[in-house]
DNA sequence: CCCTGATTCGC
DNA sequence: GCGAATCAGG
């Protein structure tokens, strides 16, 4: 592929309209991008305005819920409001078809009306089946969990997902 | 790892 | 002049 002047007046099209090199090359077609990045430094167009990618950015993917109360959230229930934890590596989280392999054995179950302030806000099994509960022990701090699963809600992500994977 | 543009340098 | 290889940045 040679540079006639009709590819070159497109890629300057192109290039001024905010193309990236490597869309340009797939419109001219039979070049690679790196030619046409060569191409407008020797005719001098390097340095632009903003291009396509940094004016329209990526759209965010949905996150998943930090928090796994924060799922069950209900409004003027306070024993349902999500406890609060410091910012650390809580993301992704638990997924929904591994969460009631999370049940410790010493668990009480209660349900969303026996569910106080103090309590260990944990959801325990899948939440749209018949046995879906929380878990209802005694919290011990201010994170409103059991022991337990302060333990798994501080856990950073890599290895509550081994752990969960494990059990 | 995906992408981006910038630069180098053998052809 | 050309563009692959490589680099740095997001």
């Amino acid at each position: 592929m040679n540079w006639t002047d009709e590819r070159v007046e497109l890629l300057k099209k192109l290039w001024a309209a905010g193309l990236s090199a490597s869309q340009i090359a797939g419109e001219l077609g039979g070049i690679t991008r790196n030619a046409v990045i060569g191409k407008v430094h020797r005719l001098g167009l390097s340095g632009r305005a903003k291009t396509v990618s940094s004016a329209a950015p990526r759209p965010r993917k949905p996150r998943a819920p930090s928090h796994p109360a924060s799922m069950f959230r209900v409004q003027g229930n306070t024993a349902l409001q999500p406890s609060r934890l410091p910012d650390l590596d809580i993301e992704p989280f638990i997924q929904p078809e591994v969460r009631p392999m999370l049940e410790p054995v010493s668990c009480e179950r209660v349900t969303i009306m026996d569910l106080r302030e103090a309590m260990c806000r944990w959801p325990l099994g899948d939440p749209g089946s018949e046995e879906f509960r929380f878990c209802g022990s005694r919290s011990n701090s201010a994170s409103s969990y059991c022991g337990y699963h302060a333990q798994l809600a501080y856990q950073p992500a890599s290895d509550r997902r081994r752990r969960t994977a494990a059990a």
